[in-house]
DNA sequence: GCAAGGTC
């Protein structure tokens, strides 16, 4: 018997599936592309199970197709030599050296059982370079990589899938060795900065307390540290403003004066006391329009753990694990992806089909219909992914959901009907005011909402409602009150978990599936803690980051990604040898740790004293880091020339002494913690 | 024990 799908698309240079003779073991990168791939391949097929493994066996005549899957990494990197530097490290199962890994011996049992028996070996992991990684380091240690062959396909529809295995090529060793390179480069930068300051700490305290430093983790601790420090040394400026309330058919309107040309108080109430003094105001414009807003498109994860922080206040590692559920319940489509696109082979119609049975959406469904009249195009952003569309709802019913799972459920649901249905239309006024003779304008502004469109579905952008009455040019409008507010300018705010998993993915370090556990280590660290306000970073935050500036620059920096990154494209197309980089790669640490050595009691003096530990004989005269200058820390130090530099402003906008100055910013919420610390040290007073 | 990467 021939199978239907083995004589159609051969080409030269590649191999189908269905001329290898014998036993054939495709390994999958995990279970669901397992079952996908065996769905692809054959229409009947047999469910089998070896060490509580599942795995997939097709027979067509004397062929057999056996596909399992692993559960992505079985294998890691490891090492037999304390201390450092340490360049010498083997490959050895994940069980061996992580704990909580239980599951992977299982899968890699099953696995290695399947290889001794198989002729043929095909890796159809996912395509990228961690696919091809995952996939040759069981082949070769199972099996033999020269019977070994690469299925490559972008997504699991069953055409390309069967397309993939009609065309299989040789192993992919360029992308192999870039995936080998980049695990190892990450690995050599790792364990030996983290245990260069681990034993300087331990060295100079005799206390062991873990520290940790890498690529992706120290340059999102830089972030943060940046915004932290900003905070501490910030001293607020007043900016004042003028507020003039009109009355417009028996309604108060309070008026924003935009492009305040006002600096100093004494102006702010010299055109205070003018328009007073006027008593009305001219409409110099008024203007009304309508937008058109564009639903959103469907989610990735970044989008997801966003609007899930934002609507609910979930952590991005605890919408990630929701998410995850979701995915193994059935109920969602694969979560780790960064693409804003539906799949193009989805049925749509069906799919809404099947959700319109679950009560929270029917009717919510047979108004999309409706609505649409059956024309189902969704929207789609720009952002792809090579190996997963982004995340949708399967239609299957969910049965006993926490709340929580819930309202992730709900958002993932909402954004998907949102995606079809049609755009919002907003109505926005402006009506600007100008004060008879002179350059300044107010302005008042009006919203609703014309059209609901898409907020029907996904209500949590719907903008809110200000009513503002119409004006004619020309109008004459009565001020019946005249204020002068005084604000101050603001530091940055603490920035949130999702705020740093949103820098990572702006500046492009880490991955879907490791940004908000790496978040999580600097916390576990105890390099961040939280606050009611946001992410503050400790003193070991920023004695970490302070050392590491010094000592290992390229790891503070998203650059060393980059570099990274041309390395493995450079592997890719063949210019540079694994083994010259890694040589590369070890040179620069053996420099680099020879330097820090020279300072291994300097560095190891600082790192205990920010972890409290220690208190240095020159310590600054209010807090315990070591002096920097003139009796102060550096951050102490810098609070003192920032507070006389700063004053300067306040004495041509306020008029007042230094002393005065003190008392004023001391009470203000938004002036940093160093100043603070400085003032009351100085200056006296509790 | 230390990284970052996959997935359960």
């Amino acid at each position: 018997m021939n199978n239907i799908y083995s004589t159609i698309g051969r080409g030269p240079g590649f191999t189908s599936i269905w001329d290898l003779k014998g036993k054939v073991l495709v390994i999958a990168e995990k279970p669901k592309a397992a079952r996908k791939i065996a769905e692809a391949l054959s229409q009947r097929y047999f469910v089998r199970n070896i060490n509580d493994v599942t795995y997939f066996e097709i027979r067509d005549g004397p062929r057999q197709i056996i596909v399992a899957s692993s559960v992505g990494h079985l294998y890691g990197l490891t090492t037999q030599e304390e201390g450092y530097p340490v360049y010498t490290y083997q490959w050895v199962p994940l069980y061996v050296v992580e704990k909580k890994k239980a599951h992977s011996y299982n899968y890699l049992e099953a696995l290695r059982k399947l290889c001794t028996t198989s002729n043929y070996f095909v890796n159809a992991c996912d395509y990228d370079i961690e696919g091809s990684v995952i996939g040759y380091l069981i082949i070769k240690f199972n099996g033999d990589p020269g019977r070994a062959y690469r299925a490559k396909f972008s997504s699991l529809t069953l055409s390309e899938l069967r397309e993939a295995f009609r065309r299989l090529t040789q192993l992919d060793y360029e992308m192999i060795e870039a995936g080998l390179c980049r695990h190892e480069l990450d690995w050599l930068w790792g364990i030996n900065v983290s245990r260069a300051i681990m034993r300087t700490v331990e060295s100079f305290s005799k206390k062991k307390i873990i520290l940790s430093a890498g690529r992706v983790q120290t340059p999102t601790l830089k972030y943060v540290s940046d915004i932290e420090k900003e905070r501490n040394l910030f001293i607020p400026i007043p900016v004042y403003s003028v507020v003039p309330t009109i009355v417009k058919d028996g309604v108060k309107i309070t008026l924003e004066l935009i492009n305040s040309p006002i600096r100093t108080k004494k102006d702010a109430y010299a055109l205070a006391e003018r328009i007073r003094r006027e008593g009305f105001l001219t409409v110099e414009s008024y203007v009304e329009h309508t937008t058109s807003v564009a639903p959103p498109p469907p989610f990735n994860l970044g989008d997801l753990q966003e609007e899930a922080a934002r609507i609910y206040g979930y952590s991005p590692s605890k919408t990630q694990s929701i998410a995850e559920q979701l995915y193994l319940d059935a109920l969602i489509s694969y979560p780790r992806t960064n693409s804003q696109k539906l799949p193009s082979g989805l049925d749509f119609k069906s799919l809404l089909t099947k959700i319109s049975q679950i009560s929270n959406y029917s009717a919510l469904v047979s108004d999309l219909l409706k609505e649409t009249k059956g024309y189902l195009k969704p929207v789609e952003g720009d952002k792809e992914d090579p190996a997963h569309p982004a995340i949708y709802p399967t239609g299957v019913r969910p049965v006993k959901l926490s709340s929580e799972q819930w309202a992730v459920y709900d958002l993932i649901v909402r954004r998907f009907l949102a995606a079809f249905a049609g755009n919002a239309i907003i109505y926005r006024s402006t009506a600007k005011f100008a004060l008879p003779g002179e350059n300044i304008v107010f302005q008042a502004t009006g919203q609703g909402i014309e059209d609901l469109g898409w907020y029907k579905y996904y209500p949590f952008h719907k903008p809110s409602v200000k009513v503002l009455p119409r004006f004619r040019n020309g109008e004459r409008v009565e001020v019946v009150e005249v204020s002068v507010k005084t604000a101050y300018t603001r530091p940055p705010q603490r920035i949130s978990k999702i705020g740093m998993l949103r820098w990572m993915e702006s500046v492009e370090i880490g991955t879907e599936a490791t940004r908000a556990t790496i978040i999580e280590k600097l916390f576990e660290r105890k390099y961040l803690v939280n606050t009611s306000r946001g992410v503050a970073v400790t003193d070991l935050g920023l004695g970490i980051v302070e050392t590491l500036e010094i000592f290992f620059p390229e790891l503070v920096k998203v650059e060393l990604t980059r570099h990274f990154e041309k390395l493995m494209n450079d592997i890719k197309k063949g210019v540079v040898k694994r083994e010259q980089v890694i040589t590369e790669a070890r040179n620069t640490l053996d420099m680099l740790i020879k330097k820090f050595n020279e300072k291994k009691e300097t560095v190891g003096q600082i790192l205990s004293s920010r972890l409290g530990i220690y208190t240095p004989p020159n310590k600054c005269a209010i807090c315990n880091r070591e002096e920097f200058s003139n009796g102060l820390c550096t951050y102490h130090y810098k609070a003192n020339e920032q507070i006389n530099k700063v004053y300067e402003e306040w004495k041509e906008r306020e008029g007042v002494s230094f002393k005065e100055y003190l008392e004023r910013i001391k009470k203000l919420k938004s002036t940093g913690k160093w100043v603070i610390e400085v003032i009351e040290h100085f200056y006296g007073g509790k």
